[in-house]
RNA sequence: GCCGGGAUGGCGGAAUGGUAGACGCGAUGGUCUCAAAAACCAUUGUCCGCAAGGGCGUGCGGGUUCGAGUCCCGCUCUCGGCACCA
């Protein structure tokens, strides 16, 4: 963009030179260890008096990175920029500063990319982090470099796995509300027995319906799969399967992960996605009898149980075979068969069409269908008999798999019924006009069973939804046919994956192929060579195929002998291994306390970095930033694992994150010519606001940024064309954090010439003298820059940059426009510069004389005397409409201000002979005349 | 369908119920220059008007208020999440 300095302007702060700088200031930031935050105790602990080890911390996070080998483009480092800003800013404040980032290193990128070339995913991946690192310290991130590390790292995943056996050896006492250790159950059952205590433990494996993935083949827990059943990566069919799998306790934690959403600072539409994924009703379970004995339903509405005119259960409901009745009853409605000649065959039936069709079908089609099993069940709260049908709008996986269907108040149940011709019968009064089903509130009919349990029986008539549920449940209670309960929608999170680029498990089996936990001693245990590393993948249709870890076939790995306390033995070790989440729900604890070697982190440093700072709170680190995609999968599986190791003592923090930001996204526009191809986005003109490429007219798109839609801009193309401190201040000041916005080149020049204005201020573009000097600022320069400080600060506290950074520009332009060359003005505007645009602060800061880095100088303090104005601009409104204005001195009293103001030329005229009703003053801003 | 965001100039965006459009981009005009670039200065919501000034204007329709982008009610569009969860 910038061509040659011209001869006459070698200081001139250009590109070029920006880059000289920047360069020069992050090696010495490096030489001298500069942002490293010292620790309480341990090997980071430091006496080091200008970090304020024991003072006032901030712990400041990113959601880490997967290295991917495309590299960055310039929408990565928006959350990166920000945290830094905050940081750097924090510092000046006084704050110990705690800023690092690591890698998330495992996945399955590396381990495709390693199928395709052969090439190991270590190599790989470690060339694709140094790359990153590279991108990354070209933007002058103000990190401490000794806590960065990856997921991959033999030390990391030695703590990774020593969690997983904390959680694998504890259990959860639901009485005390907390994870114990197994030790303890043990102790109190009585019984070492694995038959026993195995189904205890909070990481446990086993059978049941999990979500195989042919075309990944592997195993996906509920979170990596989308709403139609395709993996949310590579997006492959995925299909229920059973199969023996780890399986982590996490429905244990529940009503905590719920709960203790009111004890972070968190977005709305997060806590709400973490809420629905949960799912927590409350309602009751009741038994209807029939002949093959109770039939438990779940229902969020007991009050509705006399509406209950049949039942429903999931055609995989276990008491479905025994409910078949032999033949149909006379004048069975035909309907209710499925043309079936008795109820045996029109079962088998409808589980073959229900079973053939794939998820997809089902959601398209949700016409209601379903067939009679020749049964009655007795509804407990007036003894009708009530036919029971299987239907698959009955899903077996919530709830008890079966429901009372209350036609008259639920959608769906309403739709069977008609389908179906099956009794409706109201008992909650329906507004006037509204028809039914009716769901909403109301008052009990038809709810009175005292007739035939007479003084035991209960009337529901006349009460509203909430009494009447708890007067029901009490009633069911008292008599044993029921109790209120709590379902979740949350399953427990299937932990094992079929991939070779993950953490081993540190699991082994004996003869008996019984779980034992690897001693602390034998970890990490550290991923064997393989001959390929790919697991075996299947068409993606084909369900019927099975999961084959590549570690499978590494039998001299597989098969070990062990001394595990009772001689060595043979063992086979677990070939899963663990999924992409499993590092990263932990590591904000590894950043307070990365090189200690004897526990994942010491307990004073995790108390100082993350503890509570007062009694009640959760603690957790100050301030994390990263994208909403992660709403429900990392956030929720992090805040689990950090709960589990606060249950068991290993920390005092109960919530990793307490503080969370999404920022938004930096999308750009692509073009695509006549034959929809995608042309290179930065070759493309506009005129009269039609696009061109190569003289033909182009359409425009809105979208990611990425190769594929030829819109990539990367920092390396921006640190060479303005440099990276510009690029900062133009990434920050595109507007709010959270907020996602269109990339635009043309707007970089922008935040460029700022900072040239600013350069300007101090040195000579020619001579590169230093022109600043120790005049005293008038009155005028010193309100703009103590309402510069004020508002600054505010927004700075705030998160609001592109606003802090609109107020520094106001204030380079006061200064420029007048000539100002006071030092102690140039200064603050430097200090305050130096957040966003760090490496020009430094340099400023040096050549006005200063030896030191500004990291940690004092920020700016706004003198009040300098906020208030002695003249003001008064507006006068007549009807709310601005008529004229008034200059007043700021502490005018009301009745002279109204003189003032009625007296203004225009206000007079245009009140003209009308009467002034009412003057409202808000002295000295605001005259408000009523006529 | 349910839940949660959002809608302001040509563009990105500012505005404790009190001058709508800060700041930046772009555009137009000017200074400097042989010329251009850069820089600097000025103008820039829209309509009427020579001007003074006035009308209109924050997705749409109502309301509260002396005064509404901001608060309340009812919609439209849009983005995100969930989706037969009993």
């Amino acid at each position: 963009m910038e061509g040659a300095a011209p001869e006459g302007a070698a200081h001139r702060y250009t590109s070029e030179y920006a880059g000289r700088i920047e360069t020069a200031w992050q090696d010495r930031w490096e030489a001298e260890g500069t942002f490293e935050a010292p620790n309480p105790v341990g090997e980071l602990a430091t006496d080091d008096p200008r970090h304020n080890a024991h003072g006032s911390k901030y712990f400041l996070m990113d959601m880490f990175p997967y290295p991917s080998g495309a590299g960055l483009h310039v929408g990565h480092p928006l959350g990166y920029i920000a945290t830094d800003v905050v940081g750097r800013f924090r510092r000046m404040q006084g704050d110990n500063v705690l800023h690092a980032l690591g890698y998330d290193a495992f996945g399955l990128p590396a381990e495709i990319y390693a199928v395709q070339t052969g090439r190991h995913p270590r190599e790989t991946t470690l060339e694709n982090i140094a790359n990153m690192r590279r991108q990354l310290r070209r933007l002058g991130l103000a990190h401490d470099n000794r806590r960065s590390f990856a997921t991959i790292d033999p030390e990391f995943m030695r703590w990774t796995q020593w969690i997983f056996l904390q959680i694998f050896n504890s259990w959860y006492d639901a009485d005390q509300g907390k994870a114990r250790p197994i030790a303890e159950l043990i102790d109190e059952l009585g019984t070492d027995d694995p038959a026993v205590i195995d189904q205890y433990r909070l990481a446990y494996i086993s059978e049941s319906p999990v979500n195989w993935c042919p075309g990944l083949g592997t195993v996906l827990a509920n979170e990596e799969v989308t709403a139609d059943n395709r993996s949310e990566r590579g997006n492959f069919p995925v299909f229920k399967r059973n199969l023996r799998q780890w399986q982590m306790r996490i429905t244990a934690y529940a009503d905590r992960l719920i709960d203790d959403l009111e004890r972070v600072d968190w977005p709305t539409p997060v806590k709400m996605m973490q809420r629905n994924w949960i799912g927590r009703s409350h309602g009751a379970q009741v038994r209807f009898e029939s002949a093959a004995g109770p039939v438990e339903v779940f229902t969020t509405r007991p009050d509705t149980l006399f509406g209950a005119t049949y039942m429903v259960l999931a055609p995989e409901h276990p008491l479905v075979d025994d409910l078949a009745a032999e033949t149909w009853p006379d004048a069975v409605d035909e309907r209710w068969t499925g043309g079936a000649p008795d109820p045996i065959t029109a079962i088998a039936q409808y589980r073959r069409t229900a079973a053939a069709k794939t998820d997809v079908e089902r959601q398209e089609n949700k016409e209601k269908t379903g067939v009679f099993t020749g049964s009655f069940a007795t509804n407990p709260v007036n003894g009708e008999a009530v036919p029971v049908f299987i239907a698959d709008y009955v899903l077996m996986g919530y709830g008890t798999g079966a429901i009372m269907a209350v036609p008259g108040h639920d959608e769906r149940d309403f739709e069977f019924a008609t389908e179906l011709s099956l009794r409706i019968v109201p008992v909650v009064q329906s507004p006037e006009d509204e028809v039914l089903p009716w769901t909403g509130d109301g008052v009990a009919i038809n709810s009175d069973n005292t007739d035939t349990f007479g003084d035991e029986g209960v009337s529901l008539d006349g009460l509203g939804v909430d009494e009447a549920k708890s007067a029901i449940i009490a009633w069911l209670e008292q008599r044993g046919l029921g109790e209120g309960t709590t379902t979740y929608r949350l399953r427990d999170w299937l932990f094992s994956r079929q991939r070779y680029w993950g953490e081993p498990f540190p699991i082994v089996y004996d003869e008996d192929g019984r779980a034992i936990a690897l001693p602390d001693s034998m970890l990490p245990v550290e991923l064997p060579e393989v001959p390929d590393y790919s697991p075996k993948t299947f068409e993606p249709d084909d369900a019927t195929s099975m999961p084959e870890p590549p570690l499978a076939r590494v039998p001299e790995w597989v098969e070990v002998e062990l001394d595990l306390g009772d001689g060595p033995k043979r063992y086979r070790r677990e070939t899963n291994t663990m999924p992409n989440w499993a590092g990263s729900s932990w590591y904000e604890l590894r950043y307070t306390d990365p090189t200690n070697t004897d526990v994942l982190t010491d307990p004073q440093n995790e108390r100082y970095w993350l503890g509570p700072k007062a009694p009640g709170e959760a603690g957790g680190v100050d301030l994390y930033v990263g994208g909403v995609e992660h709403a429900v999968l990392h956030l929720l599986y992090a805040r689990f694992w950090h709960k589990v190791l606060f249950d068991l003592g290993h920390i005092s923090s109960e919530e990793p994150f307490q503080r969370l930001i999404n920022q938004g996204y930096i999308q750009a526009y692509a073009f695509t010519d006549e034959r929809g191809v995608y042309v290179p986005a930065d070759e493309v003109e506009e005129r009269d606001g039609q696009w061109f490429f190569e003289g033909r007219p182009v359409n425009r798109e809105y979208g990611k940024m990425g190769k594929s839609l030829k819109n990539s801009v990367t920092p390396d193309d921006m640190y060479d064309a303005y440099g990276a401190d510009t690029l900062r201040v133009y990434e920050m000041s595109m507007g709010p954090l959270e907020q996602s916005r269109p990339w635009d080149t043309r707007a970089v020049v922008g935040s460029q010439r700022f900072l040239q204005r600013v350069w300007r201020l101090v040195v000579d573009e020619e001579s590169g003298e230093v022109v600043v000097d120790d005049s005293e600022p008038d009155t005028a320069t010193l309100r703009a820059l103590h309402r510069a400080i004020d508002g600054v600060t505010e927004d700075m506290g705030e998160l609001r940059f592109n606003t802090a950074i609109a107020k520094l520009i106001e204030l380079t332009n006061h200064l420029t426009k007048e000539s100002v060359r006071s030092r102690s003005v140039i200064e603050s505007l430097v200090l305050m510069l130096a957040p966003v645009a760090p490496h020009v602060a430094e340099e400023l800061w040096s050549r006005l004389g200063h030896e030191h880095t500004l990291t940690y100088e004092s920020w700016p303090v706004a003198d009040p005397q300098y906020l208030v104005e002695d003249l003001v601009t008064c507006v006068v409104q007549i009807q709310g409409k601005v008529r004229g204005k008034v200059e007043v001195p700021a502490d005018i009293s009301d009745e002279d201000l109204t003189a003032l103001a009625l007296a203004e030329p225009n206000v007079a005229r245009t009140i003209g002979d009308r009467e002034v009703r009412k003057v409202i003053v808000r002295a000295p801003k605001l005259v408000s005349v009523v006529v």
